[in-house]
RNA sequence: GCGCCAGUAGCUCAGUGGAUAGAGCGCUACCCUGCGGAGGUAGAGGUCAGAGGUUCGAAUCCUCUCUGGCGUACCA
């Protein structure tokens, strides 16, 4: 039986349940209750939770806050999980895990191993992100880096707590954009087959347009030559995004990342094989029906002014072609009607949120579910070196791609250093010192951690110990317990990230499980005494400690899993 | 101009209503010489941009000011 609420959410119910009895018993006046009870003290003297209840319910009942904390704390009986509640000025009550409660976890976690933290708080609703959907006009670069961490790792953290997750990749394969791409492939193309023609006015002048073009070349020799003069023929913009998509993937999955879905721009404006109309044509009739289109100088406009926005927005130009906000519309009419989603999160980066309001406004015109859709917006990552600022544009030529980062540092220390940062905080990333400190990332600590857990179970197993049968009622000493405490953490977290969409709170948390960990190790050395080790002369002692070590394996490598990063055996 | 996101230690950043504001890196001292030293403990370092307000309590909420990034297209 998979325990479904947080530990927190215990402890909270604990102390709800005592204020009930005692307003029930007259010892508090009938007042309501706040949904948080309880939290994590920064203090570890505090306790593993405390309770502000009675400061915060001071006014209401206009009592003393010690006197509430008195009359709380009596009909809060040390039981099972926690042991008798301390009551600390000014009014605070501190909990404290009750130490045959915080051993028996040992045993759960290794019984329900990896999903040990999984919680039912998303009931299995069913959750899209999209993230990345970075124009298929060239390669990642280094901030598309960051939306794929974040996007990958909050999806893992929405599948751990719940919910049914999908991720998706938009393939923005139907734009003017695509146009000059293939503009600019086909006069490199032709520069392959030795003619002299200039690259297109406003066309991508870098490097990789010329290894795509030799690519088409060698895959399909001269089969896409027009006569000379001649616009690009058929085929070409397909045959470079097909390409290109080709890179993304690849680069993507190095990085850890790979989706559910690609999903073509293009075919939200195709009609389906059934004959039902394309999602363009139905989301623009569900427009047209009530009200919400007008034709004005000789476009047509979403009037979005109705609707809260400060400005109308054009969804067909003049000359007929339907804009990107259009295929957006179609798109979450797809997501939210075609597919049925209950929740659709689009991991954007800062420079888009100008359209973040109007395709809010937009999908709750078509679908009604506005409310469904989140758009969760990452800073973007200013790129220097040393003191100087890098821009980076496609366009403009320079490009420092993501295959080029992770490279030098590796797909696990770049993934790591992008979840450090809340997506909201702008990132100044020093490209010098990111390569310099690559053998300090914290992400190895976590790593070396991990390994030694690792190393520390293979040795056991080579001298005949194994962690079966091992009794944790054995484990009593401060720095085992704390690091099975540190242990329990990890399903708050993994609601925290899954609630606030902020999957920094899950690297952190890796840092301080390693730390707990790594001083637990250390323990046995700084007190010079080998009885402290995991393995000793007392074989049920040993056997004991082996389970400690095997669940800190589970927890380590779960919260490694879920940044999707690697938890190596050895390093 | 208007809008969005930020400003916390030397640097890069956590902390969004609770108790003495934290981590990594860098710096100093010490421990341990290992079941893996990519380790442990401690210390120095802060006007939480500034001012006012709300609250029993504010880095956190509100207002204003300053600074930085981004947006404000019939581009995506």
């Amino acid at each position: 039986m998979t325990d479904t609420t947080t530990l927190r959410d215990r402890i909270g119910a604990l102390v709800a349940g005592a204020t009930r009895a005692a307003i029930n018993a007259g010892t508090l006046p009938d007042v309501a209750l706040p949904d948080e009870l309880v939290e994590r003290p920064r203090d570890a003297g505090h306790g593993d939770y405390a309770s502000s209840l009675p400061l915060r319910l001071a006014r209401s009942a206009m009592m003393p806050p010690l006197a509430i904390a008195e009359a709380i704390a009596e009909h809060l009986p040390s039981d099972d999980v926690i042991d008798a509640p301390q009551i600390a000025p000014p009014g605070f009550i501190n909990l404290s895990l009750a130490e045959h409660f915080v051993q028996g976890e040992i045993d759960r976690i290794i019984e329900q191993g990896a999903a040990f933290a999984d919680s039912t708080l998303g009931e299995g609703k069913r959750v899209q992100l999209e993230f990345v959907s970075a124009n298929p006009t060239g390669p990642l670069h280094v901030g598309n880096g960051r939306g794929a961490a974040i996007g990958d790792t909050l999806a893992s953290a929405l599948a751990a707590a719940g919910y049914q997750v999908e991720r998706e990749y938009y393939v923005n394969d139907a734009g003017t954009q695509t146009d000059v791409f293939a503009e600019t492939l086909y006069a490199r193309y032709q520069q392959q087959h030795g003619r002299d023609v200039p690259l297109p006015e406003g066309g991508y002048p870098g490097e990789y347009m010329v290894d795509l073009a030799i690519e088409m070349r060698e895959r399909e020799g001269d089969r896409f030559l027009a006569a000379p003069g001649e616009p690009p023929p058929a085929g070409v913009r397909e045959m470079g995004i097909e390409l290109i998509v080709e890179q993304i993937r690849d680069t993507l999955g190095t990085f850890g990342t790979t989706y559910d879905r690609w999903f073509s721009e293009r075919s939200l404006y195709e009609a389906t094989a059934d004959g039902e109309p394309s999602a363009y044509d139905a989301a623009l009739a569900i427009l047209r029906e009530n009200g919400h289109l007008a034709e004005r100088e000789g476009a047509l406009w979403l009037t979005s002014s109705n609707l809260g926005e400060d400005k109308d927005n054009v969804v067909v130009r003049s000359d007929g072609r339907p804009t990107y906000f259009a295929s957006d519309i179609a798109y979450h009419y797809d997501k939210f009607l075609t597919r049925g989603f209950d929740q659709v999160i689009n991991v954007w980066g800062a420079d888009h949120h100008g359209h973040v309001s109007r395709l809010e406004v937009g999908t709750e015109a078509v679908t009604g579910k506005g409310d469904a859709l989140h758009l969760l917006l990452y800073q973007l990552v200013t790129l220097k070196r040393g003191s100087e600022t890098v821009r980076l544009s496609k366009r403009g030529g320079e490009i420092i791609t993501l295959d080029e980062l992770i490279e030098e540092v590796g797909p696990d220390a770049a993934r790591f250093f992008f979840l450090l940062r809340a997506p909201s905080s702008q990132m100044d990333f020093d490209l010098d010192l990111a390569v310099k400190q690559s053998n300090e990332n914290p992400v190895f600590y976590i790593q070396y951690a991990h390994a030694r857990l690792a190393s520390i179970l293979d040795r056991a197993a080579g001298e005949g110990h194994t962690p079966d049968g091992g009794d944790v009622a054995l484990l009593t000493a401060p720095h085992e317990l704390a690091l099975v405490r540190e242990m329990l953490r990890l399903s708050e977290v993994i609601e925290l990230v899954a609630t606030t969409y902020e999957p920094q709170h899950l690297a952190h948390y890796g840092m301080e499980l390693a730390t707990s960990f790594h001083a637990f190790n250390d323990a046995f050395r700084q007190q010079g005494d080998p009885n402290l080790k995991v393995i000793t002369d007392d074989a049920a002692l040993t056997a004991a400690r082996l389970r400690l070590v095997q669940a800190a394996k589970i927890a380590l490598g779960r919260v490694l899993d879920l940044m999707g990063m690697t938890a190596p055996e050895r390093m």
